[in-house]
DNA sequence: TAGATTGTTAATCGATTAACAATC
DNA sequence: TAGATTGTTAATCGATTAACAATC
């Protein structure tokens, strides 16, 4: 029998929702051919304290040297093999409307070493076409189709009234459900890992934040 | 001579985004026909601790009763009120690709009191043209239109190369910016309201947990 | 070696939760 | 009135920042 969990007493969710961010400018640094940063440098340029970056980081083990800093390819490596840019996911667009297809349209996935292999809909006149090379295909091929092909990821793009039957048809058949229907899917009740967005909420947060810039002024 | 400021305290950034959640908690709840609800309802329903709910709602004055609990069409307004949908925003999206496309066609902002009125593109074989009933127009008239009709935000989703200069340009002529652009909009840097919204960080993270998970396993 | 910068511990800060008096 | 539940203060918890010894 093996060790029972390797999880260094398990990283919080505040660190794993910064990791994208850190990788987005790596990658900028990247472009710009810079080979080395500092801790300082980079928190200069994210608009952070390096305290935080320093932290960050050593959740998940030594990525710098002392008086040197970090090697920007090799930190931008280990972080894009934590968050799994690397394990070849594979992912399916469940409802082709039109946030589905902006999805698949756009070079997210690929940018993220995530295949985005099809696209299914209920929709007759749009099942058997293609959008972007990808086939879209009926919903009543779904589950076969993500068990035959290993699919990891399912994006869920279906109005909210088919959402939870969806999700519960996709958590036999996908790891993971990213999901864009306007209705929270309680993770509790899926077997799978669940992750809901709601763009809106963040045009929301905008409109407070303009509504209170002018009210100040007034009072 | 007027006071200061209004601001109680300044409510702090971690209860503002929350806010929404609670806006749509409730848009559900009068739909159900739902009259009044108490923290620990509330609090099981949406999976945090009714504390947490009655702190966070207290930022912003009592909207309950002793004894009674909330009344669900009271606490909806006030919170839409904070969230400023009673203010008549209006909207412009600036780019008309795929994703544009996409969030002109969905109810998001008619849901939540924005008008979202035109967008706007470089492309001459879209200029002209009308989607959803909403015309597109040249990005040369973008500043004139907003100033003339008094636009409030604007949906940036253009390439990440025009993002930054857009968003200069979007400075002089609407309060808050939404960024979907794939760059990161220093605040600082412009002198109105920006929300960078970076879709795909919540796709990486969903990827951190199943990878996450299943690696677990094999410890 | 001297200088730089990490890794890491300790201190601080802020956010969440618990508790309960106020009151409907 | 008695019961329920808020509003609010105090206690706890966790996350961020500061500091510095380790070390490249």
């Amino acid at each position: 029998m093996r060790r029972i969990k390797e999880k260094k007493t398990e990283v919080s969710n505040a660190v794993v929702k910064r990791l994208p961010r850190y990788y987005r400018y790596l990658t900028e640094l990247i472009k710009q051919n810079k080979l080395r940063i500092s801790s300082t440098e980079l928190s200069k340029l994210m608009g952070v304290t390096a305290s935080q970056i320093r932290q960050d980081l050593n959740c998940f083990g030594g990525f710098g040297q002392q008086g040197y800093g970090y090697n920007v390819t090799y930190l931008h490596g280990k972080i894009s093999e934590l968050l799994g840019t690397d394990e070849g996911y594979r992912a399916v667009i469940v409802g082709a409307g039109n946030l589905g297809r902006a999805l698949a349209s756009s070079r997210m996935f690929d940018k993220r070493g995530i295949s985005c292999v099809a696209l299914f809909d209920t929709d007759e006149k749009l099942i058997g076409t293609s959008f972007y090379g990808k086939p879209i295909y009926s919903i009543k091929a779904l589950k076969e189709y993500c068990l035959e092909n290993n699919v990891d990821i399912a994006v869920l793009t279906v109005p909210k009234d088919a959402a939870f039957e969806m999700a519960s048809l996709l958590s036999q058949c996908v790891k993971g459900i990213w999901n864009f229907a306007n209705t929270e899917l309680n993770p509790e009740e899926f077997p799978v890992i669940v992750e809901n967005i709601h763009i809106a909420d963040s045009l929301m947060t905008l409109c407070y934040e303009i509504r209170n810039e002018h009210s100040e002024e007034e009072i």
